[in-house]
RNA sequence: GGGCCCGUAGCUUAGCCUGGUUGGAGCGCCCGGCUGAUAACCGGGAGGUCAUGCGUUCAAAUCGCAUCGGGCCCA
């Protein structure tokens, strides 16, 4: 054996190639290289979606990892600098807080406040970056590069600040303000829960259902209202109709009823109808409270039209208590009807309110029924089933709740944020005027506020004569500050609360609103916040915006996505990215959500030691990244896990054949039809897989490459073993053909499979040409050359493919083994349809096992001939077998069998043997006949009758013996 | 209650935008074969009311409407 050029190929499971790669980039410091490399190129803006590092991660982050991954790999082997280049930590917030209550096993605002918000947020602090280092191996061990030495965080002061400069920003113009607002709120937990909170805790809930009568003030009448929240009706002050339903006055045992006409027989089954009137008319009527706690508040008590009530439940009529619903607040706004409320904030009723004062609101409803029940008020009185949010965390119920709270008018922008979304390519494109497009028509203004303690203080300072200033800086909170900043001083809690500013208006003490504000502001302010932006990187920054391409979940539609568009809209009016990416979430291998409760969690860094992490990330790419996909190991070894498997044996071949034929690449071009077919194949491939990426759709150029790689094992090598085993003319340009391919490859690969595409490229390239990048991710991704895609080719070589398919069929149907060599075969059909194929046919000869194979245009006739169809072709295999064929058939049988003692003796591919044999008479004659044949192909040095000390086995081929011993040399 | 997405074989899916041969493929299953690169491969088979209904059309998996089912988001 020459010296080998390529190292061998020995490791078959992914996760230990994957650690030796691994070591190779940490050990050549690849990944600064490449760093140092995409400096200067043509910028290309990201940003990293700030993970919590306080939870832990699971797969559906390594979609988003490897949907990043792949794209910014793909930018940079194309010259591009990926600017900011940078990792980002999200820092603040209710999460971390509540693994902080956890540690200390303490629960509530009060306790926060006993233990010292010093002290509470000094644990949050330390507890931001618990599993930091988990994700960090995470990201190491899958190969998802970002700068993490110097990440973006959303707690640093500097970070803070910029936020303040943008909360000034908005101060300043009059769009960020305190006023009532409804919001979830946990009783319980004293604090208001953000819509991601509150949509995790949905459940079904049994809840009064109650038919209320209102009696009109004019007329011997009621309105029948219905509600599952009796609590409410204590502080109940209009009734709201659908100005263009049609309703009815009916009369039922005796009274006269108002109700929508849609709802009337569902909910009285029979009655009289008196008259029609439209919802309209009904507007302005006036009735006569339930309850006094109203009367003090003007005009109140009459019926309002309301767009919102609806006529698939209830009675049309929708009682209105404006602090406990935000369709009720509006309306009230709208009517100029003050705030009515009466339940503190632990949710029970305060000392005004007669017979309940102190009760929870919950507790309340059944002693307000059998009031109403009493006085003769209620018509009908029930339970429903329907989902009501609980706190996710205490699983109280959480009531709407009227709180005084700083919010963001984001719907006086409604317009801007629309127009500004035109500019964005959303991936999925439906989400642009479906999901998020429809968010922005009905933005609603952002609750801005939270009553705790981690998170980016809110900078507004408050006079009690009510002058306020809003903050916008470090610097202007010291030159305002009365007493100077303390040394260890941070825009946190509880150091800002004790600055106090000398009001201006009145020169008394203004004191900071104590709120911190939501922490989705934080991570929304990152294109700009993460340059310290306008301190330092002014022109930097705005040189440098929008941000080229984002990727995350489908669950950042209304979190991440929007807050970016929104903030990006108040600040600058323009789209904060150009191109989003929106990944769909995964399911276990039954189609449920993965959850830890559930125990159907996959644990990322587990599954990459079992799968390999090329694997797992290849799975992804093979389906739309936007699908929901499902996930489970068995699925991923379908897919994926064969495409790796067929390629590190179709590399592993080409190794050490090549090693055995001392093969050096020269770059030389061959001519021959089949490797001119698999360069075509390749370079379609590579236009597949760029317009994959460059459209987002990165599935096509992933399902491109794994139809490439089982072309290769399965037709292009099957072909070519002859050409690698024996010399028949092609040798050498078939190994040049297959370098190609597979280096070519590895560099497609990069992007997708950073590991096994290394290792390619370091054992097929870097071994040969010391010159070459020092690694495969510093090289240029390939460019499909098409001069070399020759459509003709690959679709005459498709036709040959299914025309064997039919003649293999064939064989099969008279039980002929391929084995067996066949004299002819015709490929009959008109002149123009089979001409093309002229160059094609001797692959069908050699995949079929026919001597010979020419056209023809009409069916020879004769016992002799099988034929089979294929589109406008007809394929016919002549099965006479003559002595001469019977024979070469039998020789081959004696190669195999030969050839398996070889493997089952472990002998090297070039090991020389000595054979030794016993048979039947047919097969020995076959063996006198072909022994040359055999030796040659088995490495037999001599082919002898009888025994020797070598191995033996025996086997009945066709009823006759054969006996063969094998002994290595 | 509203919005959006999705329903093609047991599973994963192609085809749908731009209507037109008998709706392809892979996995799995059953039967058979092959095997000195391959836990690979090859041949055959079973398995589809293209969720359902109505409509448009000479023609519908494909276009429209409705319904049912699943998912996500929001109330």
């Amino acid at each position: 054996m020459a010296n080998p050029v390529f190292k061998e190929v020995k490791v078959r499971k992914p996760a230990d190639l994957e650690k030796n790669v691994l070591s190779f980039w940490e050990k050549e410091n690849i990944e600064l290289k490449v760093r140092e490399k995409m400096k200067g190129g043509k910028i290309f803006v990201f940003c990293e979606g700030p993970p919590t590092a306080n939870g832990q991660p699971h797969i559906g982050h390594v979609l988003t990892r490897t949907s990043k991954d792949a794209f910014l790999r793909y930018k940079i082997m194309n010259g591009y600098e990926i600017f900011p280049y940078k990792a980002g930590w999200d820092c603040h917030g209710l999460p971390v807080e509540i693994e902080v209550e956890k540690e200390l096993k303490i629960s509530g605002k009060k306790k926060i406040l006993e233990l010292g918000i010093d002290k509470f947020n000094a644990k949050c602090k330390a507890s931001v970056f618990k599993y930091k280092s988990l994700w960090e191996a995470m990201s190491k061990r899958m190969a998802f590069w970002l700068d993490y030495e110097h990440p973006y965080i959303t707690m640093d002061d500097a970070y803070i600040e910029s936020v303040w400069w943008s909360l000034k920003e908005l101060w300043k113009r009059g769009l960020l303000e305190k006023s009532y607002y409804i919001v979830p709120y946990c009783p319980r937990c004293g604090t208001p829960l953000s819509s991601h909170e509150v949509a995790q805790g949905y459940e079904t809930a049994r809840d009064p259902s109650i038919y209320v009568k209102f009696k009109l003030q004019d007329e011997e009448a009621f309105f029948l209202v219905w509600t599952t929240t009796p609590w409410t009706l204590l502080s109940n002050l209009l009734l709201a109709v659908h100005p263009e339903v049609d309703y009815v006055l009916v009369e039922k045992d005796g009274e006269k009823y108002y109700l929508a006409e849609a709802l009337a027989k569902p909910v009285l089954e029979n009655f009289i109808v008196i008259k029609r009137v439209k919802g309209s008319e009904l507007v302005g009527k006036r009735y006569e409270p339930l309850f006094p706690y109203g009367k003090a508040l003007g005009k109140v008590h009459y019926v309002a039209a309301g767009d919102f009530v609806g006529t698939e439940e209830g009675t049309g009529i929708v009682h209105i208590a404006p602090a406990y619903g935000l369709d009720d607040y509006e309306l009230c706004k709208k009517e100029n009807v003050p705030l009515l409320n009466l339940v503190d904030e632990t949710g029970k009723f305060i000392d005004t309110v007669e017979n309940y004062t102190g009760m929870f609101v919950k507790d309340a409803d059944k002693h307000i029924i059998q009031e109403l029940k009493e006085r003769g008020v209620l018509y009908r009185a029930g339970t429903v089933e329907h989902t009501y949010p609980f706190c996710w965390r205490c699983d109280s119920p959480l009531l709407y709740y009227a709180l005084n709270t700083w919010f963001i008018r984001t719907s006086k922008l409604r317009e801007r944020l629309i127009t500004n979304n035109e500019q964005i390519n959303w991936v999925p494109e439906h989400l642009k005027h479906g999901r998020f497009g429809n968010f922005l028509e009905e933005v609603k203004d952002w609750a801005l506020s939270r009553n705790r303690f981690w998170g980016t203080p809110l900078p507004i300072w408050r006079c009690n004569c009510g002058h306020e200033v809003c903050i916008g800086s470090k610097k202007e909170l010291e030159a305002l500050a009365v007493e100077p900043l303390p040394q260890n001083f941070e825009l946190h809690r509880p150091f800002v609360d004790a600055v106090r500013i000398k009001c201006e208006k009145c020169g008394g003490a203004m004191k900071r609103e104590e709120y911190v504000i939501d922490g989705w502001y934080d991570s929304g302010s990152a294109p700009f916040a993460q340059f310290h932006y306008p301190f330092e990187n002014k022109e930097l920054f705005e040189s440098r915006r929008p941000v080229e391409f984002i990727s995350e979940a489908l669950d950042q539609t209304r979190g991440w996505f929007y807050t970016l568009h929104a903030i990006s809209t108040l600040l600058f009016d323009m789209p904060a990215y150009k191109n989003v990416v929106c990944l769909g979430l995964i399911l276990d291998d039954k189609g449920q959500k993965m959850s830890k409760s559930r125990g159907n969690a996959v644990e990322p860094m587990a599954a990459f030691e079992k799968m390999g992490a090329d694997v797992i990330r290849f799975y992804f790419y093979l389906t739309p990244l936007w699908n929901t996909s499902r996930f489970s190991e068995a699925m991923v070894n379908a897919t994926a896990g064969k495409m790796f498997n067929t390629l590190l044996n179709v590399y592993s071949f080409f190794v050490s054949n090549a090693n055995v034929d001392g093969f050096v690449p020269s770059g030389k071009e061959s001519e021959d039809l089949l490797d001119v077919w698999l360069l075509s194949r390749l370079h379609s491939t590579v236009r597949a897989v760029r317009e994959g990426f460059d459209t987002y759709n990165v599935h096509i150029g992933a399902r491109a490459i794994e139809n490439l790689v089982a072309d290769i094992s399965n037709w292009y090598l099957r072909l070519s073993r002859r050409r690698f085993w024996e010399d028949t003319g092609s040798k050498h340009e078939g190994y040049e053909t297959l370098y190609t391919v597979l280096t070519t490859l590895s560099k497609l690969l990069a992007p997708l499979a950073p590991f096994a595409a290394e290792e390619l490229y370091q054992n097929l390239v870097r071994s040969v040409k010391p010159e070459a990048p020092e690694s495969v991710h510093l090289c240029e991704f390939p460019a499909a050359d098409e001069t070399r895609i020759k459509p003709d080719v690959e679709r005459h070589m498709k036709k040959v493919m299914e025309l064997a398919e039919v003649g293999r069929n064939l064989r099969q149907s008279r039980g002929i083994k391929l084995r067996q060599p066949l004299a002819e075969l015709f490929v009959v059909g008109e002149p123009e349809a089979t001409k093309p194929l002229g160059p094609y046919i001797q692959y069908l000869a050699e995949e079929l096992n026919v001597k010979n194979a020419v056209f023809a245009e009409t069916v020879p006739a004769g016992d002799a001939y099988l034929v089979g169809e294929h589109e406008n072709l007809k394929i016919v295999l002549n099965i006479q077998i003559d002595e001469n064929l019977k024979y070469e058939g039998l020789a081959r049988e004696v190669v195999r069998r030969i050839q398996t003692l070889r493997k089952t003796l472990n002998l090297e591919y070039t090991q020389k043997i000595e054979t030794g044999y016993l048979a039947s008479p047919e097969i020995e004659k076959a063996i006198e006949v072909y022994r040359d044949y055999i030796m040659h192909e088995t490495l037999s040095e001599k082919l002898e009758k009888g025994e020797n000390s070598g191995k033996m086995e025996k086997w009945k081929i066709y009823e006759m013996d054969l006996t063969v011993w094998v002994k290595p040399l």
